[in-house]
RNA sequence: GCGGAUGUGGCGGAAUUGGUAGACGCGCACGGUUCAGGUCCGUGUGCCCUUCGGGGCGUGGAGGUUCAAGUCCUCUCAUCCGCACCA
């Protein structure tokens, strides 16, 4: 009998030897050896200190730490860091929750955070921890938004803002959700014009379509952005308005329905409203203000109101009415459109509602137009009518050379329109990056000297948000002169979007003590772009997306030499946690913590990606964590045994040996290329199982070596302490095993023997029987008689 | 409406290139060892029939291609997720 398995002394005993060793750390290449071995940069979305650890964190993280140890162990040169997104929202919130400063809480949950990350055996270099809320972080943040912004990719405007009522401050467009409220805290969110901060990521917006081919990333992803960038090509054209003589731009996705454009809409918030003299219309105005975003979307009819006004549709000249009404969104294209009710749905609504015209411009390819059906959905291969020189032609041609004529004309170009916005990153609050800008009477805008870098921000006895940024009660902080004429100035009270924090950490990392600029390029340029990010799909669209223009516009300023930040990405699934046992007792949700102290971080490691495909949501529950458990308490007993009783050396490469192998060959395609890190467990589990059976035999060392060894990136611990026993040591530098080919061929194989596609007899045969012997093997068969009437046509082999 | 996914035993899932469906684990059943058990070991476990040799059915549904389909094609149903009055 074997000592029993205590799984804290040994992850305790490990995690020091390690600690001592260096293990996880990686030197910055010098020029001599940085060709010698490949690189992978290997990283997690880094966690935000606002509470504790979570089993989603523990998929993530335990993700990233098999395939970096996995790596390594295959001669990689392995950068896996980990930090904080300190600043922002979450750890805001919970400060004054919890009645405290928002550092102190930070503080003391890194420390928290920390402390169970090295519990679970995560290997990070964490020589590399940064943290975004450190001013030797945020300083080169500063020093990089500066560079922006003399590039006039940071601007100030005026802009309508959704504001959070509650939390007193902007937020992101990406920041409400479908039903109008605020993702953070739930509270309705309000439209509201503001000067703001913004990045001119639009700039950027075919960029970012475009480089979506180039990355390795799951298509769900990629769509996600696709999406979200929202790109549509039309025409931009101008109608003019008869009685200002003056022209309002429209985008249309259907320059070939313009001669069915029998009215002309803007939406309330277009910067001609304001000058219709019109009460009716004003008073529109306002109850349209006054409707939340999903109120005006999920009314169940059209409204709007008649401003007196005329537009003139430039391809016919025809004189149509212009309406104020709140179905045209102010924010996308030019917030006024050219309604063609017959073939829209939504301006056919308001035709009906308000009784006005409906042209039909197009007919199907077959057929005549029909006038008791008005509304006619877009179908293939239309024909253009009424629609005077363009009769006849298809819809497609019709519309291009209505185009063309117009570009002639002066009054219409063909356009490209996106749904990105610019990405407004001012926010009203206090736990975030200063923005380093001076205002000053004489100078207006005035960008903090570089080397004045950083703004550090105050600390302030109040920092609750009073409808103004907290930041503004500091007087002296914020009353400095003018870097410009010296003059009286006033400091910029706003902070950044955390998601400005997280657009570049992974740079930082690279580089993370260098105080003379954000990062070496050469370093940079060595490390990135990220090999392996790993995430959830819930950054798929706003980190992802600003990450990924951060990184854009670094390249054009010469910062980097890349251009995409994360070569490939793998998106975990959601992780839920039923009731346990656990939850019963304490009252609240269980996480990594007390897992880890029931079961030990190694089974909580494989059974948090034993569960399913890692990319798939999975649901964590406490048997599973029992039966892996159950796994690791047998290895342990069954390698223990080896290690004590049977022979070192020579192996006589038995059914045993070559099982060993083909594992090697299952663990390392499903790890190193599948990403299928269930399996790749369950292989190792049907090898413990073929050595528990035969554990005396002369394969049993090379067989309990193996799976030891192949174990070893999910349960580092327990796989360290059994090489030990063993007999070897420091298995984390080990080499990854190869399979032998040799050993990989089986000796015999099951046949199996179909008739008319109905498995009738198995033959067990050499590999190498050649084909004819097999077929009068079949046909001997007696089974196979039985089915065969006569001779058979056809034959396959297995 | 647009886009992305997913449907396999009691449960989580496996089947990677069209070639033995259900690996591995959970749960369950029976037996044994311990006997305090949240221990360990063994056997069995898709469904139906069986004279215990075996036979039939079976991957959401309906067709199709093929010697052979969970896998390919067509249609369809259901569920989940993202975006959405996007002109």
């Amino acid at each position: 009998m074997s000592e029993p398995y205590e799984a804290k002394r040994i992850e305790a005993k490990w995690q020091r030897v390690w600690e001592d060793a260096h293990a996880d750390e990686v030197a910055n290449p010098d020029d001599a050896a940085a060709g010698s071995e490949p690189k992978s940069y290997v990283l997690e979305q880094l966690p935000y200190p606002s509470g504790s650890l979570h089993m989603g964190h523990m998929l993530v993280y335990t993700i990233g730490d098999v395939v970096t140890r996995f790596r390594r162990r295959n001669g990689m040169r392995v950068l896996h860091p980990m930090g904080w997104d300190a600043f922002g929202l979450p750890a805001e919130n919970a400060a004054i929750r919890d009645g405290s400063h928002p550092r102190s809480l930070t503080e003391r949950n890194i420390e928290s955070i920390r402390a169970s990350m090295k519990r679970a055996g995560w290997s990070y270099d964490w020589t590399r921890e940064l943290s975004t809320a450190d001013p030797r972080y945020y300083r080169w943040q500063q020093w990089q938004f500066l560079r922006f912004l003399e590039r006039g990719l940071a601007y100030r405007k005026g802009a309508p803002v959704k504001w959070c009522p509650n939390d007193q401050t902007v937020v992101a467009n990406e920041q409400v959700l479908a039903d109008g409220t605020c993702e953070r805290c739930g509270a309705l969110v309000e439209s509201r014009v503001m000067e703001q901060w913004f990045f001119r990521i639009t700039d950027y917006a075919q960029a970012l379509l475009d480089d979506l081919d180039t990355v390795d990333w799951p298509e769900s992803i990629k769509a996600r952005q696709r999406n979200w960038i929202g790109r549509s090509e039309g025409a931009e054209v101008v109608f003019r308005i008869e009685e200002w003589d003056e022209g309002v731009p429209v985008f249309t996705t259907r320059p070939d329905t313009l001669h069915g454009a029998t009215f002309f809409v803007l939406a309330p918030e277009h910067e001609l409203v304001e000058r219709i003299d019109s009460g009716d219309v004003q008073s529109y105005v306002r109850r349209a203000a006054a409707k939340k975003t999903k109120e005006r979307a999920a009314a169940a009819e059209k409204t709007g109101v008649f401003t007196g006004l005329h537009a003139i549709n430039p391809v016919n000249d025809e004189r149509i009415p212009v309406y104020v009404a709140d179905y045209v969104l102010t924010d996308y294209g030019t917030g006024a459109i050219m309604a063609v009710p017959a073939h829209d749905h939504r301006d056919f609504e308001f035709a009906r509602a308000f009784d006005l015209p409906i042209r039909q411009v197009v007919r199907p390819a077959e057929g005549e137009v029909d006038e008791s059906e008005p509304y006619v959905e877009h179908t293939e291969g239309e024909v253009l009518v009424n629609s005077g020189d363009f009769d006849g032609l298809p819809a497609s041609e019709g519309g291009r050379r209505i185009v063309e004529r117009l570009e002639r004309e002066g009054r219409g170009r063909f356009a490209v329109n996106y749904r990105l916005r610019d990405w407004g990153f001012s926010r009203q609050r206090y736990w975030g990056c200063p923005i380093p800008i001076v205002y000053c009477d004489e100078c207006g805008i005035v960008p903090v000297p570089d080397d004045d870098l950083p703004v550090v921000l105050p600390e302030i006895e109040d920092y609750l948000p009073h409808g103004r940024p907290p930041l503004a009660q500091a007087d002296d902080w914020v009353n400095v002169p003018c870097p410009s004429c010296g003059g009286p100035g006033r400091r910029e009270t706003e902070t950044m979007d955390t998601f400005v924090d997280s657009s570049w950490y992974f740079l930082r990392y690279c580089d993370p003590h260098n105080d003379a600029e954000p990062f070496d390029r050469a370093v940079v340029d060595y490390w990135n772009p990220v090999d392996l990010y790993i995430g959830g799909v819930d950054h798929a669209t706003m980190h992802m997306i600003y990450a990924r223009f951060w990184v854009k516009v670094l390249n054009d300023l010469g910062l980097v030499g890349f251009r995409e930040p994360f070569a490939s990405f793998f998106s975990n699934g959601w992780v839920t946690t039923g009731k346990t046992k656990i939850s019963k007792r304490s009252g609240e949700v269980p996480g990594p913590d007390q897992f880890v102290e029931r079961y030990g971080a190694d089974a909580v490691r494989l059974c948090i990606l034993f569960l399913g495909p890692a990319n798939e949501d999975m649901e964590w529950t406490e048997e599973s964590a029992e039966g892996m458990s159950r796994f690791v308490r047998r290895l342990w007993r069954v390698v223990n045994e080896v290690a004590e009783g049977s022979p070192s050396g020579a192996t006589e490469n038995g059914p045993l040996a070559r099982k060993a192998h083909a594992t090697i060959a299952k663990v390392t395609d499903d790890i190193g290329r599948r990403f299928a890190f269930n399996t790749a467990i369950s292989a190792v589990m049907e090898l413990v199982n073929e050595l528990s059976r035969d554990r005396q035999g002369a394969d049993a060392r090379l067989a309990a070596e193996t799976a030891v060894s192949l174990i070893q990136p999910y349960a580092p611990h327990v796989a360290e302490e059994l090489w030990e026993r063993l007999g070897r040591e420091r298995l984390w530098a080990e080499s990854w095993p190869e399979a032998d080919p040799a050993l990989l061929e089986v000796d015999t194989v099951e046949v199996v023997v179909q008739v008319n596609g109905r498995i009738r007899d198995r033959l067990h045969v050499t590999p190498d029987t050649p084909e004819d012997e097999l077929v009068a093997l079949a046909r001997a068969s007696e089974r196979v008689q039985a089915y065969l009437d006569g001779g058979e046509a056809a034959r396959t082999i297995v």
